[in-house]
DNA sequence: TGTACATCAGTGAACGCGCGTTCACTGATGTAC
DNA sequence: TGTACATCAGTGAACGCGCGTTCACTGATGTAC
């Protein structure tokens, strides 16, 4: 904030930890996020994070909550009205290329037991869920909602992790994207589509 | 192996290691799993491990390994000769239950960097591949089998996944058994059987 | 406009911890003769 | 059958590491008068 050198108060620090935790998921990877990386990402003192964060949990959850709302960002612009099957399948490659381009990320979110109390997180699992029903239900507006969009996320997710994991055998991005549309395809038959 | 109280010899250290490993996964549910806790659990000092695993990694994936070849099992017991969509979700809810009653077993398997060349490990997943592919060739003998079974796959393993991130609002076992069934019933509808 | 002071956001030393891994070692085993 | 010896599977001390968290502190900010 103030233009001189290094400000004893940092002006906005919470958001730097969190950016700082986003470089270092980027960067190496791992999902072994510490607090005193992040501090020293952030050029501050081990403890100063103490200030906006209660613990170590309470910064992975914050990270995991932005990355709901990117996600749910994701997958709006993917396709802005989905009406078939196809475009559903442009959604699905989105998720899944969120996950592969933000691995530490994705895992963060949903492979980690950060606090399942946190109202920030569950805000954000009611909104994701919530945008793919609103998809289902205009996909399909003769069939049963609810069970529907479920497997639908259960799908792009498994997909996605089973993508991350290198479990299919898949080099190019491309081939990635064309592996997911035929998976949607294969169950999302586009005879069944109802408009 | 000798009868006696505490032999200098375990007799069979590295199978004692992976039992030790099992155990303490079972019981914290943590994937954090240590060499130094295993070797604890198997009542040998931080080091002897070391004799029968190159590195912490090499352990993880044995562990691994043996968690895939259970899980084969797992679903092959859960249906002998599945023909139908129903007898589909008998083996889908098999391993969301797997994955719900191993949680930290499961993100090893899954979740975890281990030693992605380990050969143990490729050939545990080519047999889990392989099953599903044999299941949907013979449920739906009409239909293409390779985009379906990945698709198969990535539904259950996404439905696993988010049950044990608690993401569905679910309680009992139960509960989660149906909420699979339904998943299933709502992608792979009896009518399109075609046996 | 100027000053006293409460509040707030940082610092930095220190704690105890468990970890993976190395090293030189030693006790047990089994094989060759 | 007995003995020398190579091999093997353990031991235990030690290393350096990064971690989460605590604590008393201090510099900056902004508000009341």
């Amino acid at each position: 904030m103030s233009p001189a050198g290094t400000p004893y108060h940092h002006g906005d620090l919470r958001a730097a930890c969190l950016r700082a935790a986003r470089e270092l998921l980027e960067e190496d990877g791992s999902a072994g996020l510490s607090l005193r990386a992040v501090a020293r990402r952030a050029g501050v003192s081990p403890t100063a994070p103490y200030r906006h964060f209660a613990d170590r949990d309470a910064l992975i959850s914050a990270v995991a909550a932005q990355g709901y709302r990117e996600l749910t960002e994701h997958l709006a612009a993917a396709h802005p009205a989905p009406r078939t099957p196809d475009d559903l399948a442009d959604i699905a490659i989105a998720y899944v290329r969120f996950a592969l381009e933000r691995p530490a990320m994705f895992k963060i979110m949903f492979a980690e037991p950060c606090d399942p109390t946190s109202q920030e997180r569950a805000a954000a699992i009611t909104a994701i869920s919530g945008y793919l029903h609103d998809i289902v239900r205009r996909t399909f507006p003769a069939r049963q909602p609810e069970p529907l969009a479920n497997a639908l996320w259960a799908l792009v997710h498994g997909l996605a992790f089973l993508h991350l994991d290198g479990k299919f055998d898949i080099s190019t991005p491309q081939q990635a994207a064309d592996h997911v549309r035929s998976a949607i395809h294969a169950l999302f038959p586009s005879t069944s589509t109802t408009a």
